[in-house]
DNA sequence: CGCTTACTTCAGAATTTTGTGAAGTTAAGG
DNA sequence: CCTTAACTTCACAAAATTCTGAAGTAAGCG
């Protein structure tokens, strides 16, 4: 292990709580940015729920909340180790931005609101064709995210390999 | 007027409320989506701040905060109408959704974030090439997203007309 | 000028959210 | 089987947030 290579553990929280700090102010809540931010930041890309509550200074219950929540919304996956009963996280390195762009379930539910919208105010206002508008908006993005991703995917091997 | 253009006020709070909880869900705070779905739902895409008080029930204080958040962030504009202290507050149709797409701010602070962990915990650490990697994925989209909505506005055109 | 209307600010009450300890559940290991 | 380790759930205390009424500021109007 090179000199680089060594982790200061003030500098890795450093910066975990520091980046976690901006998942918050995103909207994330706080207790799941935090273990996010520290799986993001670990060398092997997994911690288990010890080693989360060790650096974070939190509760089991703490990190069991905030674990579940991740898992939900696939910005981590839970792994079992065979043989063993200590389950380990991991962030999935190249999807779970994915995740983050992939809004598609909140998506639709706004979609659905709107269409309600449209239908309820009539389509013939000036309201409902201001919302026919933005519904046609998401829908437009909807598609768009779809092929800017696959993009990515081509652009990132082009700059990482494969 | 006609009877599809007749607005009917419960239906209309209906969609405000509904589609604010929708907001609210993905992040953004109770009172501003409400005095946004309001005026979104509203067929002058106006309203003043006696007008958003009464039909949401909330007071003046409320009124003030929802809206200085909802300008901050380019949301609403306000418009003074002239020779009168009276404010209007209106959707911009057309921009709004732009700037919800546009998080441009937040991108940047979580790029410096980024940048800082690549270097503090070293760019030739697993840690760092994962961060490094996430940094070129925030890059690029900050890049795809102006192209998109470019491809909006000719696809909005398509739809809707000039 | 002063009155009045419209918005803003602020302190605090009320509500909501968050994180903990403790008890509960499950499954490995003896 | 029984013990114990690992995670989960739950009730509650603490902390943070939200909304209000009241006081403050500014601008039109007489």
């Amino acid at each position: 292990m090179t000199d680089a290579a060594r982790r200061d553990p003030e500098a890795v929280s450093n910066f975990v709580e520091s980046f976690a700090a901006q998942l918050v102010e995103a909207g994330m809540q706080r207790m799941p940015a935090r273990v996010f931010a520290a799986l993001l930041s670990s060398d092997a890309g997994t911690m288990t729920a010890a080693e989360l509550g060790e650096q974070l200074r939190i509760s089991p219950a703490a990190v069991s909340g905030a674990v579940r929540y991740l898992a939900q919304t696939h910005m981590v996956s839970r792994e079992r180790e065979p043989g063993s009963r200590r389950e380990r996280y991991r962030v999935h390195g190249d999807q779970w931005y994915e995740a983050l762009t992939n809004r598609e379930a909140l998506i639709k539910r706004w979609e659905g609101a709107l269409r309600e919208g449209v239908s309820s105010l009539g389509a013939d206002t000036p309201a409902g064709r201001r919302m026919a508008e933005t519904l046609a908006f998401f829908e437009f993005v909807e598609g768009e995210v779809a092929a800017m991703m696959e993009r990515w995917r081509v652009h990132r091997e082009k700059l990482f390999g494969t």
